[in-house]
DNA sequence: GATCATAGTCGTCTGCTTGACGATAAACAC
DNA sequence: GTGTTTATCGTCAAGCAGACGACTATGATC
């Protein structure tokens, strides 16, 4: 049974990635800049368009890999190898985001240990990984001084609905291990929790939670000073994936 | 600058709703009855294409008041008139889940208090309320032992995926109001959570965790005995949409 | 009108979890 | 060795949840 396609309005489709990632304390997020207009020259969420026999899962793993050089992982699987965490976030669909047609836009969250450098189609200046708060800061300057453009499109609201995902998700499951390497310690996880939230937790309280915590962390055996000061145990991301009670995230 | 159309493949988007009530102590769902191929017969979700000059939360509220009469809610009011709740829940877009095209469905949950009776396109016998368990149990028999086939599309996940958002989403929120009219007691918001989760509360901890919650509720004045016994004092939903420490849903 | 059933509301007690923080341990730098 | 850093264990008080007793105020029933 043939279908009259002037029965709907025909849409584009693409993937927008909000990939996270911690680095050097701080909570960032992968940024290319944009080659061609609209917005040319503007740092922008890495994306592109669905293609045809493609699952919106497989898009967005399949941008991820173009992008980065993850393997998005399989959500059955735990996370535990070097494959990123991969979800769908949102989708944004206002009828002018984007100026030179209809574009909807299903934006997902990618959460990744800290990377060497993304190795982008070629071209390192034209991606980057920048904190957070300086891409959410549109319009204002840089720390260095320099203007600092909005994010192109309405990236910076799916950045921001990205990055709140995630703060509030590693409250209540062991989403916080994806931003670790396979084997890290109980501070380096601390550390995760610290930076994505932006506070300081008791390290004694979280070390008493997360080793209290059936099924979250098991030990490896190993023992590492990679952190400087006394050896601490290494362990890897257990099979529980729901954190119960959550952890709670201190009050501002 | 023009852009060639020849550049990306065409797609048609829908939005899809899971409309939740509760009805006589169980979770129900609004169904519609599919008068063409594919799925002709079936039960699915009401939904409809988005239309070239509408934002998606547009489209979702359009067809919420095409299917109920309901008013969307603007998500910044709190909840307490008798408009619905109004969220984005997920998109779909497997390209073989409508056999006719490549259609992207983004799905909206919609939570609306106890109402008459759909008064859907006016043929009332293809719209009614369901319980979800009888609507979720794919090919199997009805309480009537007639047999009950499967939902259209993957309507039996958005479903499913809508009411674990559902379930989880009154932990933590005020959410649970949006199943009650205006006034309630503190009894009927208890029957609410009684049939979402599919448990038996403690009368007296429900009350003392709701009525000790600053902001959730705040009193109206007047008491009713709708549900019998003693009168009970009416509240209607206060500020608070964030419910911390969460409401805890029982282990099983 | 007394009795019963129903639902609402207030308390009490116990155990668990948290937040605050003291104390000790094991590495490295000098 | 001394100081610094990080890890880890322990203690204590406050808060909250689950279990459950007790009492209240209606309508229904005899």
């Amino acid at each position: 049974m043939p279908y009259d396609p002037s029965a709907f309005p025909p849409f584009a489709v693409t993937v927008d990635l909000v990939v996270l990632t911690v680095r050097r304390h701080s909570l960032c997020a992968l940024a290319v800049r944009r080659g061609e207009p609209p917005f040319q020259g503007r740092w922008a969420l890495p994306g592109g368009f669905v293609r045809a026999d493609e699952d919106l899962a497989q898009a967005a793993a399949r941008e991820l890999a173009e992008e980065t050089g993850l393997r998005a992982h399989d959500p059955a699987v735990p996370v535990q190898d070097n494959g990123a965490h991969l979800e769908q976030l949102a989708t944004y669909g206002d009828p002018k985001r984007d100026p030179r047609m209809r574009v909807v836009s299903v934006a997902h969250l990618a959460l990744a240990p800290d990377l060497p450098a993304p190795r982008a189609g070629g071209d390192a200046s034209n991606v980057r990984w920048a904190p957070v708060e300086e891409l959410l800061q549109r319009g204002g300057y840089g720390r260095d001084g320099e203007p600092v453009a909005p994010l192109a499109f309405d990236h910076a609201q799916i950045l921001s609905d990205g990055v709140e995902r995630a703060r509030s998700k590693i409250e209540y499951s062991s989403l916080a291990t994806a931003f670790c390497p396979p084997e890290f310690t109980v501070g380096e996880l601390r550390r995760v929790y610290e930076a994505v939230w932006g506070v300081a937790l008791d390290p004694r309280n979280f070390h008493r939670k997360v080793t209290g915590t059936p099924g979250f962390l098991v030990p490896t055996g190993g023992t590492t000073t990679r952190q400087g000061g006394r050896p601490a145990q290494l362990f890897r991301a257990g099979g529980a994936t729901l954190l119960n009670p959550p952890m709670l995230r201190p009050e501002v």
